[in-house]
DNA sequence: GAAATGATGTGACTCGGTAACGTCGACGTT
DNA sequence: AACGTCGACGTTACCGAGTCACATCATTTC
């Protein structure tokens, strides 16, 4: 980076403004809040961004995606590499928990408000919820497969996720509303908790 | 009907076709086999069954629900009324059981070769697995329900359903495939066995 | 300083999906 | 037998999502 280019970007005049997808997803967020999901266009996202459609769809490959873009990958690798962590005695069970924990962390609560309207606009739109459903399954995947690899029997694999999975999407919901204040650690150990014994209430 | 109308009838001069919604599903899976999904255009399926794109969104509200309008409300009815029909000693498990059967016991052999062209297509393709992942959510969220309706603890019934219905589509799987002959209701009993197995060890 | 790079813009296009309105045969009523 | 309703489909026109080829221009690299 040249002197110059050092001032012409500190007096702004440089040809675009950064953080474009940050900036797209902010912009998303609030349109699709303000106005709901569908009467919100890609174009009025882009233009509120001072970008066009073009720029949108290469940062995200479609409308929806502007929402979950961020988790997905990154919470999967988050996952997988706690279960892979995970002491060689721990019970499919623990090394789950221990997966849970470290994902759970990474939810700080400068994040909750964000978590909280995200929440909100994607319970309102079926395609949202469905894709929120796809990432869920995504997750558990990921979580089952690094089980597997640790010698868990596939069955028991994925099971021991799903159960996991549903305990973080339960904690998650509470943390998200401005009520309850809790971290979302202490809540996911909670909802996992409650969700083991009732699975082995089960039988 | 009268007279006349029954003549016209038999002899074909009717305006159109009879059986629309059935012939658009049967083009749109020969398509969607042949040439693929995404390659395939509705108004494709349309003229294939003679008929224009606006006739097609008026019997599915969208394009890939071509496959789909057919199973999700029955069958969320067949398995709620089962759960429900369960003697009141029934636990959840034993209800689930009983509703997979009920289910099961729908898919005679006759139906198989359709099945196993559907999966093939479905699995292939994104958009399409994400639909019968909520098609799966919203069997689990029904049956879940109807025992909840029963008294059964929310959290219990959740567990159950999803227990139930993931032994149900590994089941269903394996009936898809030619090599396997058994009918849908052994293999799902089979699974379902496994399922429950596994579920008791993880504790 | 020339060339490569990378982020963006432009314009045109396909396709999914919706809406207003028109057509015509089937059927019931009188 | 004439009439009016209704149901299933067609026609036309439109919007928005998503794609593509090509152009632009500041930054970076050699």
């Amino acid at each position: 980076m040249t002197l110059l280019s050092h001032i012409v970007y500190a007096v702004g005049v440089a040809r675009w403004e950064p953080n474009t997808k940050e900036r797209l997803v902010q912009a998303a967020l609030d349109l699709f809040a303000e106005q709901g999901y569908d009467a919100t266009t890609v174009n009025e996202i882009a233009e509120r961004v001072g970008v066009t459609k073009m720029t949108f769809f290469r940062h995200f490959p479609d409308k929806r995606e502007v929402l979950f873009a961020a988790g997905q990958e990154v919470h999967s690798q988050i996952l997988a590499d706690a279960i892979a962590a995970a002491p060689d005695l721990a019970t499919p069970l623990q090394a789950v928990a221990a997966a849970l924990d470290a994902l759970s962390a990474t939810f700080t609560d400068d994040r909750r408000e964000f978590a909280a309207r995200l929440r909100v606009v994607v319970a309102g739109q079926r395609e949202l919820r469905e894709r929120a459903a796809s990432k869920h399954n995504g997750l558990v995947e990921a979580t089952a497969e690094a089980l597997a690899k640790r010698g868990v029997p596939d069955l028991t694999a994925t099971l021991a996720a799903e159960l996991g999975l549903r305990a973080f999407d339960r904690a998650f919901a509470h943390w998200a509303d401005p009520a309850s204040s809790q971290p979302l650690t202490d809540l996911t150990r909670q909802s996992f908790d409650e969700l083991r014994a009732a699975s082995a209430a089960l039988a």
